[in-house]
DNA sequence: GTGGATTTGTCGTTTATACAACACATTTAA
DNA sequence: TTAAATGTGTTGTATAAACGACAAATCCAC
């Protein structure tokens, strides 16, 4: 929260090269797409985008994650209690998520993906159990928070594989299960 | 011809600063407009226009010069001969030039907006004379151009002020005089 | 395999932009 | 009329971006 304010002119370039990634990997595959490719796109030079990104895998994770965060904050930040809505939104945001990736060209880095979509999950898991817990820091609100992003993306390759039903409620069918486990520790 | 070629950053922020100006001017008269509210549309520095523009009359001046010159090349110069053809696209195009600044509000200052037009065509007419007679320079090609430049406009004046035809059929009835003048160079 | 071409990642230097501060002009309200 | 607020234009300094050059890695045709 201490943090300076960025300057402008990085995150025009930041938006730029991310903005131009998406872009070309709508046309072809992630293996296919080289920085200048991109750094063309953006209309920067290349030795910039090595000013911003270690390399085109943590631009993939990075553009990734914004791209899912825009997802995912929209629906929750406002009904910030973690109860059976916000699963499903989170649920839900997931699944489209997913299906947006699809239309673009990532085949071959499904792990990848996967591991920055549990990332950010337990990310925003943790900080919504923190809210509802007011403690300062706590193990177990972390090993919570690990454990419910493994769980929800995976009821989410489930989802994919198999259910007919929307995800709305599909994800309803397990909710209380969850939620038990919630309730201890939100009492206080 | 020998420029070169201008710093990208140059061409972006210039682009941001008359897209910017050119949106606001939908909003608001040119009057009511700072450069404030510009250069936050652009999201750039207020310090940096001044590093482009002398001021905000002089951004007026260039925006709309760019404007009425996307209108006018793309028209003109497949068919670079000053023919009959040529002065009716070039007609039509001040006429929705005009058309288009009506929408925006720059009421006031149809002085500078009439002198910035017919700058312009002065330069285009010049540049085609001097493609048509083959010659270095023409201290009368010159001249012929500031009196086209002038004439054609104060068609465009008297077309607004008081005829019902379209454009094109308005310019066609002038044309035969202004080409019996043009016709003593182009032989050659 | 070998060799040429493309791509990657880094570096030093130059230049454009951000920013804060400033004096001055213009507008607005009391 | 004055005082406050808002807008203009400039300056010095810090930093991000452009650029060209480079070695190393990777790709690809033969």
């Amino acid at each position: 929260m201490t943090q300076s304010k960025t300057d402008p002119r990085v995150l025009r370039t930041r938006k730029l090269i991310m903005d131009s990634f998406i872009k070309l990997s709508e046309g072809k595959e992630f293996k296919d797409i080289t920085i200048k490719d991109i750094t063309s796109e953006a209309m920067i030079n290349r030795a910039t985008f090595y000013y911003h990104f270690e390399d085109i895998y943590d631009l993939l994770e990075k553009a990734l994650s914004e791209v899912l965060l825009v997802n995912l904050d929209y629906d929750i930040y406002q009904n910030d209690a973690l109860n059976e809505e916000a699963f499903a939104s989170i649920f839900k945001a997931i699944t489209n998520f997913q299906k947006s990736l699809s239309n673009r060209c990532h085949r071959g880095y499904k792990d990848t993906i996967a591991r920055i979509i549990r990332e950010q999950l337990e990310i925003i898991f943790y900080k919504m159990l923190l809210k509802q817990n007011r403690t300062e820091e706590d193990e177990s609100l972390k090993i919570t928070a690990v454990m419910l992003s493994w769980g929800i993306y995976g009821a989410s390759v489930e989802w994919r594989r198999s259910s007919k039903v929307p995800p709305e409620e599909f994800i309803k069918l397990v909710i209380p299960s969850i939620m038990y486990g919630i309730d201890i520790e939100s009492e206080n």
